[in-house]
Order: C-alpha cells, then structure tokens, then sequence
DNA sequence: GTCTATAACGAGATAGAC
DNA sequence: GTCTATCTCGTTATAGAC
C-alpha cells in the first residue's frame, strides 16, 4: 500500500522514525492525546532531542500533514496512471481508506479535522486543502466516468465527490466504537453503489 | 429544536449550567482539548466547585454523554409520533444533525467518537451504545418504509442505515474545516437520495 | 545530533473553612 | 454548595554541555 509509513528495508533517519511514531499516535489517539514525551518515549530518544526536530508541536503536526498528503495523492497519481476504469479507480480509492482501518487507525486529517479549532493556523490550512483536493480529484473522475457513459450522472458530481469522502470519513470514525471493521466494508460498498459503481466480483 | 441544551426559561441549577458549558466545549473543541478550568471559567464557579458536581472528568463525561443521549432518542420518539411518512421522518433526522451543524458543533458522540481510545471505559461503553441504538433506530425505520412500499428494498437495511450515520457524521467533521454549512445540506441531500428519499419541495 | 537539567505553566484533583 | 489554598503530575519548551 502506498500509504503505509515508510519502507521497511533499512534503519530510516531520526526525523523519519519521530514522524512514524508521531503519525499511529494522531491517527489512533488525536493530535491532543499525543504528547512529545510519548513521542520521544518510543523512538528512544529524548524530549529535547525531539525539539531539535521538531522545535514546536506545530512544527510536528505541520510535518505529517504535509507527508500524509504527499503520499496520499501520489497514491491517487498512481490510481489514475494504472486503471483507466472509473470503477476501479473508486473502489481503489475506497480501498486506500479501509487499508488505514484495517491497521486500527483513522485517517491523518479526519482526526486533524476533529480537534480542527484547536490546530494551529498552518495545520488548519494543510487540513482544508487536504479534502479540497480530494473532492476536485474525485468529482473530476466521476466527470470523466460519465462522459465515457460509465456512470449515471449525478445531480452535482461536486456534491457526490464530498458525500463520498464524508461517508468514508465518517465511516472510520463509527466503526472504531463498534470495534469492527467489518462494518466499514459494508458502508463502503453501499456508499459505491449509490454513486453507481457495482460490487465487485 | 429538540436537541437544543436547556429551555431558557429560568435561570438553570448549577449543575445544569455546568453540562452546558462543558457540551459546547466538547463538541467544538473535544473532550481532550476542554479543561475543569475552562468550564468553571465560563460558569462563574471555582474549579473545587465544578470537582463537588463531577469529581472526575469522567463523571462529567458520562453525565454529558447520558443527557445527551437521553434528549437525541427523546427526540427520535417525537419524529416517529408526530411523522407518519417514512421520508419525513428521515428528512427529520437528517434536520437534527443539520441544525446541530447550524449551531457550529460536531454531534457530541462524534466527537467524543475520534477520542474514542483515549476514552474512559464508561464513557466508550455509552458512546457505542449511542451508535448502535442510531442504528436500530434507522433500520427499523426503514424497513417499514419498504414494506409500506414507499421506499426501494435496499441490500441490507442494516448497512443502510449504518452508511446513513457515517454519511452525516464525516459530513460534520469535514464541514467544518471547509468553513462552509452549505456543503451539510447538499451532502445529506445526496445521502437521502441514495437511501431513496425524493429531495424536499 | 543527542544529552542532562530545568524552567514555566496548566492539568486534574483534594483538604478543610465558611 | 462554594470558597481559598495547595498538591502532584504532565505538558511544552529552552539552556548549555558533550
């Protein structure tokens, strides 16, 4: 998955392994619930040496978004070069989000999005673009979808892009209190099928 | 609106005003982010008088959680004596969530939702329960609207109405970094459509 | 680049007077 | 039921040695 942390091949530099640590802590706990000693704890160095990295937590938080973002959409880049089926593409795009569940977390920026009026201003900002840039990917699939007469056409593809992330979104947030992630496949496909992409075989 | 905190009749107990306070916290910043300090503040009483009330902030939790819960399925009862119609009584879920969004606030289990691992076990417990009785609810709700024959049989009414909760609950939390209302009501109106409700006149 | 040490503050919580 | 005063701990952050 092109969205999992970082390659496994050798000892990554300090910086990389704080942003690893930093990331499972927001995406499980929340920006707030996370503190730079248990940051610090678990990468084996201490809280200073934290500092010299990352001078501020916004710093920090600024940090993952920006490496979340880079990673999420160079994943979207490559849905587009390697399926030309708009199907396909939606559901690999539902599938990028059921991988982050499937390893117990929620998405970076939808739990950025939850403590969003405490964020400072710049991690705001990376938040809002963050979904900006989805919606406009999406809705321009579902665009060109229906122009090849492969998907009914919806009423706003700008709304059905939004209705869908939102779904996703909130389709993590509920399946963590039901402890089960079964549910989230079950929601995604009906989200799916109501833009009009069948179930898969 | 049913939800809404208090009747403003009278001047409420303390302990009501309390629940207030801390209920708008929550839902606008979360649980994590909200302090004794910051409630007492705002009542006009010392943080040891807020500690005599709720002796831990997980009492204050469950109480925010139990009120809240208590008024959102007082208020489903209300939907279904007063709504005949299977798409009325959905428009008027629908509407809580909206006219909660209106008031700037996440619905408060969401919130309390992307907190969920840092949670008190009792708080979780409640939180769970407050998404599972949602979903009866709505199933229930739906299912006689297809044996009227007034709504389309879907897959699983179930999954129906677990996609329907997730919908509004990311549609929440990404409103709200989008800075915009608007969005709510054109992504809820695609959510009804999917389910099969007609868009109001 | 990492460390020890510590500052400065805010958090949740308690004792005991009124 | 509310207060003053205080405790203890965790938090972000910095200074300066190595």
């Amino acid at each position: 998955m092109v969205t999992t942390a970082t390659p496994d091949t050798a000892t990554p530099d300090t910086a990389t392994r704080i942003l690893d640590v930093a990331e499972e802590l927001v995406q499980t706990r929340g920006l707030n619930a996370m503190s730079y000693a248990d940051v610090s704890a678990r990468v084996g160095i201490t809280n200073a040496s934290l500092h010299y990295h990352f001078p501020a937590k916004a710093d920090l938080a600024v940090g993952l978004v920006d490496r979340y973002s880079g990673r999420f959409f160079a994943a979207l880049d490559e849905i587009e070069r390697t399926r030309p089926d708009v199907a396909d593409r939606l559901r690999a795009y539902v599938d990028i989000y059921g991988a982050v569940l499937a390893r117990g977390r929620m998405c970076l920026c939808g739990m950025l999005a939850s403590d969003f009026e405490t964020l400072p201003a710049a991690v705001q900002k990376r938040v809002s673009e963050f979904f900006e840039r989805s919606y406009t990917w999406l809705e321009h699939v579902i665009d060109r979808g229906v122009a090849e007469g492969r998907l009914p056409a919806p009423a706003s593809s700008r709304a059905t892009a939004e209705a869908l992330v939102a779904g996703l979104e909130g389709a993590m947030l509920v399946s963590r209190p039901a402890a089960g992630t079964e549910r989230f496949a079950a929601i995604a496909d009906a989200l799916l099928a109501a833009v009009g992409v069948p179930a898969r075989v």
